[in-house]
Order: C-alpha cells, then sequence, then structure tokens
DNA sequence: TTCAATTATTGCAGCCAATGCAAACTTGCA
DNA sequence: TGCAAGTTTGCATTGGCTGCAATAATTGAA
C-alpha cells in the first residue's frame, strides 16, 4: 500500500481502488483493440463494476483514459522560481516546473514499490502515452483539459513577473496579459516536446526532450529579436 | 450570387446552399438555446433536410457548428513571405498570414453584396464567434481541428527558415523541427489573441489583436533572450 | 453491538449522436 | 428520352451518457 492509502478510511481507499480499475481497464483495452473498438461496457465489465458505476467515476470514456492533470509543485518550489529574479532566465524555470508537474503526475501514488498495482501504474502511463501517440484527438483532449493548470502557472507567472519588472506590475492588466502569453508559449514548447517525442518512436524520457524544446525556444527567441 | 456560384452547376449549387443551411440553423440555434440543448433532429427541421443529411455533410454535430477551417492565403503572398529575407521580423511576417488567413475564412463567398444569405455569412460569424466566447469546449474543438493549418504552415517555414539560415537548411531534421516549434509558438500568439478579445466582451476587430499579439510576442522574445 | 445517517452501487428506462444500408429521387449528359 | 452518377431519405441499430429510485455498504454515535 502507497503511504497515502494507509491513512484514508476504508470507504476512501475503496474508491480510490475502483477509480485505479476503471483507469487500468480503460487503458489496457484501449491499448489492445484500439479506443473506438472498445466500449463503456467491456471496460466496467473488465473493472468489475457496472456501467453505471463507471459514469459514477468519470464523466466520459475519453477522461478515464486521459487519467489526472497535472499539478505545480509544491510552495517551496514555487516560491523559489518567483524569487529567481530578473537574471535567471525565465524559460528554463517555467520548464523545470513543467518537468515537476509532469513527473509527478506520472507516478502519483506509486512512491512505495509492492503495492497491488505496483508496476501498474508503471505500464498504466505507458500505455497512456502509447496511446496519445497513435491517437493524436485524446493527446488534443487532454492538453484543452488543462484549462485548470494552465490559469495556474499564469498566476505564478505574474507573480514572477511582477518581481522581475515593478513596473510592469503597476499594470495589472498588462501584466496579466504578459503571463498568459508566456505561459501559451510555454505551453506551445510542451506541444513541441511531445510531437518531437511521438517522432521519435515514442520511447525515452519525456523530460529532457521538454528541456531541449524549452532551450531551443529559447534560442528562438534570441534568434527573432 | 456570389461569383463562385455562378461558375457551379446546379447540384454544386444545391450542395452549397444545404451547407450554409445546414451551418446557419446550427449555429443560430446553438446561440438561442445553448448548444447541448440543440439536437441534431432540430437543426436538420431547422435547415429543411432530414437528420441522415446533416451526417452527410458534417461529421458531428459540433463541426457544423464550428465552420470551415482558416487556409493560407494564396501562391504569391506565401512566396512574399519566403524570400523576405533574414532581415525581416518572421513572426511579424506569420502574424500578417494569420490574419489574412482568418479574415478570409471569415467572410469566405460573401464578396458580392446582395445575394440570399448575404447578410447571413456576417451574422453567421458575429454569432459563431459569441458561440465560441460562451464555450470555450468549441474553441478548443476548433483549435485541435487545425492540424492541417498547422501543418501547411510549418511546410511554409520551413521553407524561409532554409532561405534565411542555409546552415539550418543542411539538417532536415532541425529545420523541420525548428518549424514546428516557431509555428506552434504563434498558434500561441493567436490564442492569446483571442483571448484578449473574448475577455474584453468579444466586440471590435480580431486582426487588430493578433498584430498586438505577434508585437507583444516579439519583444518578450527580445526581454526573455 | 446496534441503529440511523450518509454515501456508493446498480438496474432500468430513455435521450441523443452517429453509422450502415438500400430504396427513391435528382442531376448531368449523350 | 434514357442511362449513369450522385444525393436524399427512412429505417434499424449501436453505443455514450443521464436521471431516478431501489438496494447495499460504511461510518459514527449511542
Amino acid at each position: 500500500m502507497s503511504v497515502t492509502d494507509d491513512e484514508l478510511g476504508l470507504r476512501e481507499r475503496k474508491r480510490l481502488a475502483t477509480r485505479r480499475a476503471i483507469q487500468f481497464a480503460s487503458v489496457e483495452l484501449a491499448s489492445e483493440r484500439g479506443f473506438d473498438r472498445v466500449t463503456v461496457d467491456e471496460i466496467s465489465h473488465a473493472a468489475n463494476v457496472s456501467p453505471r458505476t463507471f459514469f459514477n467515476y468519470f464523466r466520459s470514456k475519453e477522461s478515464a483514459i486521459i487519467g489526472d492533470l497535472p499539478e505545480l509543485p509544491d510552495g517551496a518550489t514555487i516560491e523559489r522560481f518567483v524569487d529567481a529574479g530578473p537574471e535567471e532566465p525565465i524559460l528554463a524555470g517555467i520548464g523545470e516546473l513543467m518537468v515537476v508537474a509532469i513527473d509527478d503526475t506520472d507516478f502519483a501514488g506509486e512512491e512505495s514499490g509492492a503495492e497491488a498495482d505496483g508496476r501498474g501504474a508503471h505500464r498504466l502511463h505507458e500505455l497512456r502515452r502509447a496511446l496519445y501517440k497513435d491517437n493524436p484527438q485524446l493527446f488534443a483532449m487532454r492538453i484543452s483539459s488543462m484549462h485548470k493548470f494552465e490559469d495556474e502557472l499564469s498566476a505564478v507567472l505574474e507573480r514572477r513577473l511582477a518581481r522581475d519588472d515593478p513596473e510592469l506590475a503597476r499594470n495589472l492588466e498588462a501584466l496579466k496579459q504578459r503571463a498568459r502569453l508566456i505561459m501559451l508559449v510555454a505551453f506551445a514548447a510542451m506541444r513541441h516536446a511531445w510531437t518531437t517525442w511521438a517522432s521519435l518512436g515514442g520511447v525515452g524520457p519525456l523530460a529532457s526532450l521538454l528541456r531541449s524544446s524549452f532551450a531551443e525556444l529559447q534560442e528562438v527567441a534570441r534568434t527573432m529579436s
């Protein structure tokens, strides 16, 4: 059992287990047969729940496959980024935040080694990525379901920009707009890293490609200005 | 009748009319009642076609509302962009291509003044934009259905980059990757322009905001490098 | 341990999007 | 006019998704 599980009551633990069972069944079956050749009925059956219960846990077939969304790192990491100062390249900083966010999502709930779905979590994420690769619509859905993450990142960027450039901080609207622009550019880098990863056959760590994309972005910025 | 229509046979003209009728009915009804409170049956009825015919024209309810995708300008404009030379700021150039692409899409088939659905085309686009504004999922779908446009723009960028930087042109993979990165950044600017437009209440010309966003992007690039 | 409140699961009935198929109909062309 | 090609339609069917109400499990308190 992972650490998180122990502190929860039976009810919560069961909920979590069911949630995972459904995700696992969805991804597993979709990988075997292709996304639109699996029905919710089949998934539910494989996960030992009723089809109706499936929809108690997930809004749609897609969202069961897409998995949990990334989250920003904890407070200290954020503060370090915000306070890094105008000399530190902001893009690299954002890149690191994203690397952490993605890694944390990918291995959430898998800290210890031997729980029931221990290796499952690894496998789950591999299969998911393969699905994204073969099924670009799913990736698009994942991206477009990240509004919350986008907003969070924007808010952090606002703070950083306000520190770096007190002049900009005086115009709140301008500050917000700039933060949003940089956030969107960062997401562009993320998409870039991902397509690069996919075009390389979908093997190897995404994190290092993410760093490369941010580095290239930095370089492009230099070239273009 | 618009010029384009006259050169077509009856069959083609009817097809076009049906297509427009369906789009119009979809957007109109969705604006009145909200996207998911309209059924395909209702739309079809309003457009005087059978529900089955609706799906002969559009893959899904969404795609009837989303409308036609943008297309790159004609050859001469493209060539001018490709040949502009390394001194010309590339971002501004892309921005202009996008402005043209968006304007052309928005008023396609509406060149002359007095055809049956003349004012209709204007109204159609206004309603569509309002729908995008109130219904971000639709906008996300529009964006993610632009793969073709993305690829076209990438290809054009490849040519431009190859001209500007013969060294880069020698490494085809690197060239492709860089083109794609810049394309994605340009799309980020587009999204930025759009959210700005939406946050301003959804009035006024999108084109000028698009130019602003590209200009700000230019400035950000300078700041960051 | 028992009981009542809360919360989860399930089956059922039903809506709607979307697709395949084959029959009727329209248009283009000789 | 008549035939080939393309278009519209109805019908039947699959499958995603929701509301509702009954049943079952979990919890916390007595």
